[in-house]
DNA sequence: CTGGCGCATTGATGAAGATCAATGCCCGGT
DNA sequence: ACCGGGCATTGATCTTCATCAATGCGCCAG
């Protein structure tokens, strides 16, 4: 393939800068011709400074982003300014989705570290069913993972109390980011406000510290500035009720 | 062609028998393959009472079902007997998405009416992508539909109070009801106890009920035994803080 | 060094909604 | 007509968490 040889001739860019590889690959061996498509997939890279607003509900997302470094918030913010912090987006994650679908968008997205971004045009995208089917497959798939987590955080606002809830996060984001790479073992960084944090569990910055202080004198976890360190994991996990089997990813049948 | 032969010379069922055509038509024009693909889709019917486990979180789940007639709900229960109602599928939406695209279900489906459903083998549902893109790329859109709902749940969940909470429910499935053609302009039967709506918005039956008594009282909403009547459309939705925006699909760019 | 700002922390109070328990109603079965 | 079960309804009490307000701490900019 000439294609490849031009790939190896170029200072191949270290693996980890095309995140949505990454993310695709559980789900089924990718060829060298998707691999390839799926770097040049990743458009011109858009860098912005943290607490940035990347997309703003109820205007036009004509863009569809693929997240490369870097972490944002999805949100909604009612009439009343009450916020609801939706999820979190990692690397590999897509930026837009769903907002791009609608004529307009449907919650807003600000990054909470410096990110960078890729544009991914409607043509590209779209064009990607037709040449390479089995990623079009794949992409349905993550984005059921993605409902997945929906329905657990469903869960966590509607029927565990603000305790459980925060350490069922923890947890969930602990296993987020390390299959992103960005957790150690038992400890990661957060780059949450106690405030933020409320926002994710639908509670109130005060409340969250409390909680959190429980947390530490149980000796269970600890917050400290934006560092979490998880003391006693199967506590920690007895008590959020936390199953992680909702995040991990199988290869689909057939596909291999 | 011979199937589309095939397919007139027999007593052809009404459109609305396979309403996984009619969901995803807002996104793109089907050609007369598309449709008849769409057709063969749906596989062997099964009929279920009302009531019925037809998905049991934590036990496999081998086949993806399409909902052809009646009501679901998706729901998750803990440990402790709490049960959170994820949403609730309507004739056209996926049962068994996400769940089978796991080891294990992540959550259950009920029925809440008698329903009938279609099941589509992996291979079919895979194969889909290759034969049909446009259809696969439309389920893409699907599901990014489905998640803009579940966005909404979560606000619900996490920023509004109980009051807001019934108002916005009984609101979006006011529009999601009149599209799959089961609701009137102002009225709808829905198939849920106190004690189930109270699981859809993560209170209790109690509250619920007084929550409905306040409708009533201010004159914007009646709910008697299983029926719904909008009476002051505005009001209601000023409560709610309803827009159906995301709700509304349209058609995917580049794809007619 | 020194404000000042953002954020964590803490306490006091109040409101929203859970829980528990009782009662009543409707409807289907016998 | 008579039960019985499921559900709606209601009230009393209690918990959880929000809200409000104050204080403190750490860090960055000048």
């Amino acid at each position: 393939m000439t294609q490849e040889s031009v790939l190896l001739a170029s200072p191949t860019p270290p693996v980890a800068t095309f995140p949505l590889v990454e993310k695709l690959r559980p789900y089924l061996a990718l060829s060298d011709a998707e691999v390839e498509f799926l770097g040049d997939l990743h458009g011109p890279r858009r860098k912005y400074a943290r607490h940035r607003e990347i997309i703003v509900a109820g205007r036009r997302c004509d863009h569809f982003f693929i997240l490369c470094s870097g972490i944002v918030s999805r949100y909604k913010v009612l009439p009343d300014g009450k916020r609801q912090i939706l999820d979190l987006g990692l690397p590999g994650d897509f930026i837009g989705y769903p907002s791009c679908l609608f004529d307009v968008a449907v919650n807003s997205v600000s990054s909470l570290t410096d990110v960078e971004i890729s544009a991914v045009s409607f043509a590209q995208l779209f064009s990607l069913f037709a040449r390479f089917p089995r990623i079009g497959a794949a992409l349905f798939c993550a984005s059921a993972c993605e409902l997945a987590i929906y329905n657990e955080h469903l869960v966590d606002l509607g029927r565990r109390s603000a305790y459980e809830r925060l350490a069922h996060l923890i947890l969930e984001l602990m296993v987020r980011l390390r299959v992103a790479g960005l957790a150690e073992d038992l400890s990661f960084t957060l780059p949450l406000t106690q405030e933020l944090i409320a926002d994710v569990l639908g509670l109130s910055g005060p409340h969250i510290n409390r909680m959190v202080r429980c947390l530490r004198d149980e000796g269970l976890a600890t917050i400290e500035g934006h560092r979490v360190v998880i003391h006693d994991l199967a506590s920690l996990s007895t008590l959020a009720g936390f199953d992680e089997h909702y995040l991990t990813r199988r290869p689909i049948p057939g596909l291999l």
